[in-house]
DNA sequence: CTAAAAATGGACCTGCAAGTCCAAAAAGGA
DNA sequence: TCCTTTTTGGACTTGCAGGTCCATTTTTAG
């Protein structure tokens, strides 16, 4: 890591931001450097200074601000799964989050567009599902503490369903802009749940 | 449509076969026109003669080839979930194909990376996701029929759910490589559907 | 057999986007 | 203050991919 002064941090950070925005708007393959110079106010000089290996190492960070950005938003549900209103809460929440955003999804940016072609960015990929997962499964967890989902349910293989569930609406979503399939697979996944009292 | 000779309408399907391979392999994003003149033994007059609107138009035909295929795959399967062995040999088959194609996804390709930008491509991909999601549904009342199932169920919900999943362990494993979120996808949906006696 | 139409090969053009380079300006530090 | 380091601006190079064009060969139809 190379030793930069406040100024020069801030305007990184200005170019990973930029350059987030313009992928999630226009796509990454469609996201040129000048795009992103446009949107930031910065020269090719200053690309080349703080990303020396260009594109690609842009594209790494961008991949870990939107990974930042995914868990940091769900994180203040995911915490507090301890009852049945906090799962529906937490459900009433992606949901709307995603019918805001329309077809801008930071996850799918990450994942469909950068994540598949580095090994970088394929492992910033894993570790955001992987820690997506557990959040849900410590969920599943705390509500067999309470008693109030049986003891029996195998936890990790539950939540991996759920995950994808989510994953794959929100890539129908992304295709057909329609939101059923997204509360298709929460509805169906929480009440799935539901019926494994103790 | 144009008038081509049968000699013509092979040589247009020996281009959109090959950029199909190529696309599946190396991904949409680095497949140039000249990768597919390449690997067919074609030239770039025949390229544009038979594409004249060029890469955007053979893209298309490269997604309706693919969700062809798709379809064309999973029918057989689908069209006779007619008992709980049928859908655990449908669930065997759909992880044994994603286990012997690796990361080769022609799904993947068409909704991630060719679906999202035109009009025409994403119509396709609607209209693939509709029929598959249709034929699970067709599956389900199948068994209702049958008594095997409880008329209770909402079935295009349900129906959708599965779907959301499936494509959604599909997503996991094209990132990660693992079949667990697939599996677990199908396995938990199935179990769902049992749950559901008359 | 011959004329028209289709199929093919490949040279060429063009624009664009990534990346290089260097000089000027600003900031930091003694 | 003066020297060093960082930051910035932008002209320039380079390669490549998409697309055009036209001459040539092959096929088809009457």
């Amino acid at each position: 890591m190379e030793t930069w002064t406040a100024k020069g941090e801030a305007t990184r950070r200005r170019i990973i931001e930029g350059a987030a925005l313009e992928m999630r708007e226009r796509g990454v393959a469609l996201t040129t450097l000048d795009d992103v110079r446009l949107r930031t106010g910065t020269s090719k000089g200053q690309l080349f200074h703080y990303f020396p290996d260009g594109r690609e190492q842009l594209l790494l960070a961008v991949a870990q601000h939107e990974a930042d950005r995914v868990i940091a938003d769900q994180q203040p549900h995911l915490s507090k799964l301890t009852s049945w209103a906090a799962w529906q809460a937490w459900r009433d929440d992606v949901v709307a989050r995603y019918r805001g955003q329309g077809q801008q999804c930071p996850l799918s940016v990450l994942i469909t567009q950068i994540g598949r072609n580095t090994p970088g960015a394929q492992a910033v990929t894993t570790q955001l599902l992987s820690r997506w997962q557990g959040d849900i499964a410590t969920g599943i967890r705390e509500m067999q503490g309470r008693r109030k989902i049986g003891s029996g349910l195998d936890v990790e293989q539950t939540a991996a369903a759920l995950l994808a569930g989510i994953q794959g609406g929100v890539m129908v979503m992304l295709t057909t802009g329609s939101l059923t399939h997204l509360e298709a697979a929460l509805d169906v996944g929480i009440a799935q749940l539901r019926t494994h009292t103790p």
